[in-house]
DNA sequence: CTCATTTTTGACATATTCCTCATTTTTCTT
DNA sequence: AAGAAAAATGAGGAATATGTCAAAAATGAG
């Protein structure tokens, strides 16, 4: 088998010693096979036989289908904000940069849709995956309150509420149609707070600006 | 075992034959099985362990764990909806008809909460349960788009957005506080395009009619 | 109460998955 | 290229789940 269209731990792996490359064959299998058959559904022997090496080779890496989870969550997650807040750096208009990572995020899903699948799977999961996840989008939430542009309370509740809608829009539209992400944009500019017309204004200022790029 | 706290097929089973009350006892017992387990984590044998019966019983009245989630989930889907809609047949304003409904469906899952998560797990995997689920939620949307209160384009994307919101109330607190029922109802409000302020008074003057009752 | 019918039972054959470990193969340093 | 160390292998024992069915038990109509 081995047929993943992605790469992501592979091509981190190149030029180390084996037991890194073999490492990185096991979490890219993982994505796959965790994105298409759900955590609980799968299999050592699905993960092994996708990455093309026998049974055993798995008990060299991890224990458990937990761990395995844990570090491709956790990878992914790393991977993922870190993409995302590179080129953002120097946004400090707190709705934009909210519009901008959700944006940016479900970009990123319809290029690789097994990432967020996974990395979702992980925050739902793994305490550690989820606190790494909710961690950057409280501080944009937060700085869209003290410049008065958000108008609710930040609580667990709410950051929990934004990444539901994120996760929505990967399950009603797996193909992620740039309908989709605006839809997406301005449905969490309204979950905190701003008004219709305004959310639009952002989300198109925002989406133009991402051509560009 | 049978230590559910919760009857709903067992009360509607009460008097019939035989046949009629041992599917009931599976019914219920799927609720709490599934429930705290997961659908796909469950065993049949967790389920008839749970019923008191034995292993066999269970292909006396299904074939598979799907058969059996479908009665379930399509089996709360009409008790759940019906008890919502029965205390709202007057209500005509379409935000008072959506805070009054999520807030009495929420204050259904604080008392058994493993209906709504079974329900909600149904519903992502059984298409029969999404379609039920979702019918009355559209109708009360459009009627808010119709009345010039909610100010957003109503399609599949903001429903499972909408559905999205309950899910994440059970999972955050799943003691369900007053405190994130109202956040929650607020939520979905701002979710339709509801300003900030005004949804806070539909969902005052919503949870206060429903103290009386 | 009787007894034909319905329902339950649980042992068992089949199937799946997990995980180990003695052996073989590959790696990569010198 | 040699050879010690590292890694991969896959057969197989243990554990768990599924689905069947002949026999036993419970039901309820007359």
């Amino acid at each position: 088998m081995n047929s993943s269209a992605h790469q992501l731990f592979r091509q981190q792996t190149i030029g180390k010693k084996k037991r890194e490359r073999t490492r990185g064959a096991l979490l890219d299998s993982a994505i796959s096979v965790f994105a298409n058959k759900g955590y609980e559904g799968t299999r050592i022997s699905d993960i092994t036989a996708h990455a093309d090496v026998a049974n055993g080779t798995f008990y060299n890496y991890y224990q458990d289908k937990d761990q395995l989870l844990h570090d491709v969550a956790l990878g992914l997650a790393v991977e993922i904000t870190g993409r995302i807040n590179e080129e953002m750096s120097d946004v400090t208009h707190a709705p934009t940069r909210v519009a901008l990572a959700t944006a940016k995020l479900l970009r990123i899903s319809r290029k690789e849709p097994e990432w967020l699948d996974v990395l979702l799977q992980g925050a739902f999961i793994v305490p550690e995956v989820q606190s790494a996840t909710i961690q950057y989008l409280r501080q944009d939430l937060e700085m869209g309150v003290d410049q008065g542009e958000f108008n609710v309370d930040i609580d667990l509740l709410l950051v929990n509420q934004f990444i539901s809608l994120i996760r929505v829009a990967a399950l009603v539209d797996p193909t992620m149609s740039d309908e989709t992400i605006e839809n997406t944009c301005e449905a969490v500019l309204r979950l905190v707070g701003m008004s219709t017309a305004n959310a639009k204004t952002q989300v198109t200022a925002a989406c133009e600006s991402l051509l560009e790029a």
